[in-house]
DNA sequence: CCGTATCCCATACGATACTG
DNA sequence: CAGTATCGTATGGGATACGG
């Protein structure tokens, strides 16, 4: 995530040169962001029940993307000061323009996922025929 | 990318446990994808092009994520004999399904590109304020 | 023109253990 | 409950040089 490079977007805002977008994408694009933003989407959601719904992410995981997902503006972190705390983080407006998207792209994954799965096959087999 | 974790899509496809799609949403969530995807969305590209479009890009990781889309089945490469060689690559129509959702996403990058900057902003500012 | 090969660094990530 | 700390590995990615 060094400021060195553009990537994305340049093809989109050749007027702007310098537009931080790619970096935006950069971290919806991330390993975990999506399943975070989908899992929360549905209303305020505690700690450990992200962990449960995001499944196979470490503890160290969540929480450092819920972190970055807050400082970007994304969700909303509450603490309510009990015993024992109780956390919740919330979907900002922001992020739930994206959700359709992200469902959109859910989606499209679920749809495809077969034909994906045969098309690697299918490339796969064709290597094994050339080194052959 | 181990076979051993499932990530996004359990939230999704309950009826299915050991659904991929987690994996296909991860190749598409790389750091490069999309702007290769967009990229190539207009139709046939050479390789030299596509490095002068998606800006920033190494020409390792672009060779690397072309093999990779390809293998998925979402460029087509074709390689015409000549001297000096000439390669193309054009979206499947499995891809150019993905295309508008790609560009929402740009989109919504585009236009929320300020305020995230300003949320990271206050973020940061409020961190610095609490150590003080 | 379209790559490959090599080296090396930064970071993402997981596992485990500990705490207010 | 909701984290933090520490450690180790794996992968991503840049730089550079070379090849058909």
């Amino acid at each position: 995530m060094s400021r060195s490079h553009i990537s994305v977007t340049d093809l989109v805002t050749e007027e702007n040169p310098a537009c931080p977008v790619a970096e935006v994408l950069d971290r919806v694009a991330g390993k975990w962001a999506i399943g975070i933003l989908v899992a929360a989407a549905k209303g305020p959601v505690r700690f450990t029940e992200l962990e449960r719904r995001v499944e196979g992410i470490s503890r160290r995981m969540l929480t450092l993307n819920l972190r970055k997902l807050e400082r970007e503006g994304l969700l909303e972190r509450t603490v309510y000061p009990t015993v024992p705390p109780k956390v919740e983080y919330t979907c900002t407006p922001m992020a739930m323009e994206l959700h359709e998207t992200l469902m959109t792209l859910v989606d499209w994954a679920k749809r495809h996922s077969a034909d994906i799965a045969r098309a690697q096959e299918a490339y796969d087999a064709a290597q094994a025929a050339d080194v052959a």
